[in-house]
DNA sequence: GAACGTATACTCGGATAATTCATGTCCGAGTTGACAGGG
DNA sequence: CCCTGTCAACTCGGACATGAATTATCCGAGTATACGTTC
């Protein structure tokens, strides 16, 4: 079991954008070069965000990307499944109902103990990373980092003022 | 994020071995005949599950798998980490060290909040995962299926009863 | 009848292909903003 | 000075290669059993 990277890559894109002005858009260039990531491949995973309903993309020039909604209302579940995918990691295909001891199916009514476990752990997961938010995360950064995210986003080519 | 097809079968085989004579071993032709797995790949789990300690694996005639320890000893997390490995599922890559916003190594002490939220979900899953044990599982299935295992487990060629 | 040696059959273990999924990259469609020209 | 039309640049979106991990399979190494032979 692994996670894409993607996922790392799409959580720090939007506790960056939490720092964005309001309504502006911030295109995709711009968030790959704050992180040194390949441009290219991190626009397969925005699309995802967007297609999610997590961030809006804009065309055009003045373009790019958005917080949809409020930092406080985007759940790091969110933004996990959005990239991952919602599907439950455990899919029981049922194998008690197979081979020469099979159950008939008529009597197996609920998941099989197996199963019942697996989904208790994937809800305890999905839990964990529900009562995480964006903002939070947001919010656990240092106020020198959010000035310079606020500088940087502001203007990409400018030279970024030293640490403290 | 997808578990491996071997999670669910080994778990099965594992709920099954509890079934089997004290000390006996059943080959592995016998666990895939039981859920219709095939035998060639399955050995790869079971392998698995023999070098994690989880399984003892005896050659020869009248040789097979058998579990290591008391079923109760066996949680269910013993037995995914087996086959899936014991490495996180999310890895962080210090994204927030690179790219033009990088913040020197010796300002990141621990880890960065969103790996801290992954870390922390990833725990509530595996603490998820020890709570249950393979006597657990064996447990909650009915005492016919029991029977029915036994029977197969002694005799894998004798047809069995038909069901109640 | 008991002990021993051999051969056999059965078991696991590692090495080896095929397929699926994540990774990485590119170019085209669409849209907005800016500019130039005219009123 | 204001309005309008055109243009151009910038953005995202989907289609296309690459690599790795999972899936799937086979054959060889090792071992305990069973049998036949001998004492």
């Amino acid at each position: 079991m692994k996670l894409s990277q993607g996922v790392e890559w799409a959580l720090h894109c939007c506790v960056l954008l939490v720092q964005a002005e309001p309504g502006a858009a911030v295109p995709r260039t711009t968030l790959a070069g704050y992180y040194g990531l390949p441009d290219a491949y991190l626009a397969k995973h925005l699309k995802s965000l967007a297609a999610a309903g997590v961030l809006i993309a804009t065309s055009g020039p003045r373009g790019g990307f958005r917080l949809a909604r409020d930092p406080k209302d985007i759940t790091v579940l969110d933004v996990v499944e959005a990239v991952e995918g919602s599907a439950p990691p455990f899919v029981c295909t049922e194998i008690r109902q197979r081979g020469a001891c099979a159950v008939p199916a008529d009597r197996c009514e609920g998941p099989c103990g197996v199963a019942q476990v697996m989904y208790d752990a994937d809800r305890a997961w999905r839990d964990s990373l529900r009562s995480a938010t964006v903002a939070g995360l947001s919010d656990s950064l240092p106020a020198a980092l959010h000035e310079r995210a606020r500088a940087w986003l502001k203007n990409p080519s400018a030279p970024l003022p030293p640490f403290a």
